[in-house]
DNA sequence: ATAGGGTTACTA
DNA sequence: TAGTAACCCTAT
């Protein structure tokens, strides 16, 4: 088939499938979060943050909602002061951020904009005046508060009240932080209304009973029972009627915008199986492929998206097993289905995945049709997962010193990776200096991170504010660092059958397994966080501030306790938690990815080096402050990596 | 916000 | 324990 058939089947089931358990995620957050069910919504977005960990098929969309999220899981915090999401913010400052990020990338009008800004500051006031955190409401006061006409009235009482020390009156008493929370829903509603879910979809086509098709305003009640069917349906064997799946596509391609008919499809398919000798149905979306660059996130995996720490090292793990079992899906003709049974195994390709794609939403980000990525397929015997499969422990090859000329093979392996080609080209576009624009999908420090996981796994418990920075802790005075070094950045490019390339950068470590995986053609994806961060794993040690550590500690012990997963977690893994209390001085390294690097690279050709803050915000940089960017960038010059 | 020196985390 | 990338601190 065509190219774009290859980019499709170059994703695996797993990203796949996770693509869906993404959407539906969101759409029962967003449910959740509707229903004033805030412990839902935590649940939910707990759940995405654990699946981005994991390879998505990323699309720009995805993007969209994640930063949705992000900005209700802050609403959602926003009147407890003792969290923070990006220190030294507040929930709500933070909410801000977020905000300013979700305007850039999809066009807001400037009056909703300013309207909902202004809705969170005063609301962050009115939260602060209650609490008595008068000199806190009184920064926020000076710091953003609208100086507009209209709002002078306000911000004339609120001053009044700080100077009072008043944390109570009529005022305070007038908004619920519920009715606020609401707001904040209707604008991300209004803004992006998240369609109906493909899960949820193919639910309500295999003629379950009690699928609510709504969207997001449906009860919650509806939805668990939707959420428990579809477990139920999950691996289910099931067959699905012609007729059924000639609705769902045409329901799909009419809102998706897909110009292909059925039947071109079904042709298709005959076609493709004759070639195949496939006994599966294969309906690949021959949707013109659009030659238009892709949107900047998409083919990007989310782990990359969100993690970016793919590049490390690749420990492939898991996905070695999907190659030789593709999850099948197969879909019982319903009840209501009159279609006489059509068990004509079917494997069609997406239209599902896309099912969020092209949302209503304004999205300047180009977000577009990409389905050439996906497919579904749909025949018999379903293969749960088996991405339990753990990985080895050893993942890391050994360092292959010398092997390169070094400038040369590095850039090379930038090119290659991710699955959909997309490197650093396929940055957002540059904003011209959004100064002040908060990153996107950028968290704090991680520890705090870490620190949020426990918090959201088990509710909050805010504490240790009284963590003061350490006090100068030069002492012991290091020794110079050397120069030498020219060669470290070490790149071993592995290609399966597939196409897709393995990159071990920098430090290169042990690559025995890397080795078996290729003769195997395994489809090694590129993320690999999981197992890299067996080294954060080993907490963090030293340089603890005294005061912090054993509050830090507990913590630790408490998320281990709940999870018994923390080994897996990445350094960047919390996208919508808080964590309370300022930082512990404790940190892990993250190491930088090599498209990191050349989103910096692109960076710094854009901008010039120097100017880090815009290049952090310009691209989708997590995690990384424009202090990181320059330090990065001192090591690549010292690398001769630029 | 950035530059540059110092410190820490982590690997071999 | 040395080497080093990532990170922190602080002066500007």
């Amino acid at each position: 088939m065509s190219a774009s058939a290859s980019k499709v089947s170059s994703l695996s089931d797993e990203q796949i499938i996770n693509r869906w358990g993404f959407d539906y995620y969101v759409f029962k957050a967003l449910s959740a979060f509707r229903d004033a069910d805030y412990t839902a919504f935590t649940h939910f977005t707990s759940i995405i943050e654990n699946l981005v960990v994991r390879p998505v098929d990323g699309h720009s969309d995805m993007i969209v909602k994640l930063r949705c999220m992000q900005f209700l899981s802050r609403i959602n915090n926003g009147d407890k002061l003792d969290l923070t999401f990006e220190e030294p913010k507040t929930p709500l400052e933070s909410a801000v951020s977020v905000l300013e990020s979700i305007c850039r990338d999809m066009s807001v009008p400037p009056r909703e904009q300013e309207r909902v800004k202004q809705a969170i500051i005063e609301t962050l006031i009115m939260v602060c005046l209650r609490s008595g955190e008068f000199t806190r409401a009184e920064e926020v006061l000076l710091r953003h508060f609208s100086d507009a006409e209209d709002s002078a009235g306000k911000k004339k009482l609120f001053e009044s009240l700080i100077r009072r020390r008043r944390s109570s009156h009529s005022v305070l008493q007038l908004s619920s932080y519920a009715d606020f929370k609401q707001d904040m829903l209707d604008f991300i509603e209004r803004l992006y209304r998240v369609p109906e879910p493909f899960l949820l979809q193919m639910l309500k086509r295999s003629g379950h009973p009690g699928v609510s098709s709504e969207p997001v305003t449906s009860s919650s009640q509806d939805r668990q029972k939707t959420s428990a069917a579809a477990e139920h349906h999950g691996s289910v064997c099931a067959c699905l009627s012609l007729h059924s799946l000639r609705q769902v596509y045409g329901v799909l391609s009419e809102r998706y915008g897909v110009s292909v008919s059925f039947t071109q499809l079904q042709q298709e398919l005959e076609e493709e199986q004759e070639q195949e000798e496939s006994p599966e149905l294969h309906l690949a979306l021959s949707e013109t492929p659009r030659e238009q660059p892709e949107p900047p996130y998409a083919g990007m995996t989310i782990s990359r998206l969100v993690q970016e720490d793919d590049s490390q090292l690749s420990t492939a793990e898991e996905e070695e097993t999907q190659i030789s079992s593709p999850h099948r899906i197969v879909i019982p003709s319903g009840p209501d289905s009159d279609d006489p049974e059509v068990r004509t195994p079917v494997r069609r390709s997406d239209t599902h995945n896309h099912s969020s794609e092209c949302s209503p939403a304004q999205i300047c980000t180009p977000a577009r049709h990409t389905q050439k990525h996906n497919r579904i397929i749909l025949s018999s015997d379903v293969e749960p997962e088996d991405h339990a499969t753990s990985p080895p422990s050893s993942r890391r090859s050994s360092r292959h010193k010398q092997q390169q000329k070094s400038d040369h093979s590095e850039s090379k392996c930038v090119m290659v990776e991710d699955d959909g080609g997309s490197s650093a080209q396929v940055c957002s576009p540059a904003r011209p200096s959004s100064s002040s624009s908060s990153p996107a999908v950028r968290r704090s420090a991680r520890d705090t991170q870490r620190q949020s996981r426990i918090v959201l796994s088990s509710d909050v418990e805010p504490e240790d504010h009284a963590t003061s920075p350490p006090s100068s802790r030069r002492s012991s005075r290091h020794k110079q660092q050397q120069k030498s070094v020219h060669s470290e950045s070490k790149c071993v490019m592995v290609e399966d059958d597939g196409g897709s390339c393995v990159q071990h950068s920098t430090p290169a470590r042990p690559s025995a397994t890397d080795t078996q995986r290729h003769n195997r053609s395994v489809t090694v994806s590129s993320e690999s966080e999981d197992h890299k961060s067996s080294p954060a794993t080993q907490t963090p040690r030293r340089r603890s501030s005294p005061s912090s550590g054993g509050a830090h500690k507990r913590r630790r012990a408490r998320w281990q306790d709940v999870s018994g997963t923390h080994e897996n977690w990445s350094d960047e893994e919390s996208l919508f938690s808080a964590t309370s209390g300022r930082s512990s001085k404790k940190y892990s390294r993250k190491m930088w990815t090599v498209q990191e690097s050349e989103w910096l690279k692109e960076g710094v050709r854009r901008f010039g080096a120097g100017h880090w803050e815009k290049i952090r915000s310009s691209f989708p940089f997590t995690g990384r402050t424009a202090v990181n960017l320059k330090d990065r960038w001192r090591t690549m010059l010292k690398l001769r990596l630029v």
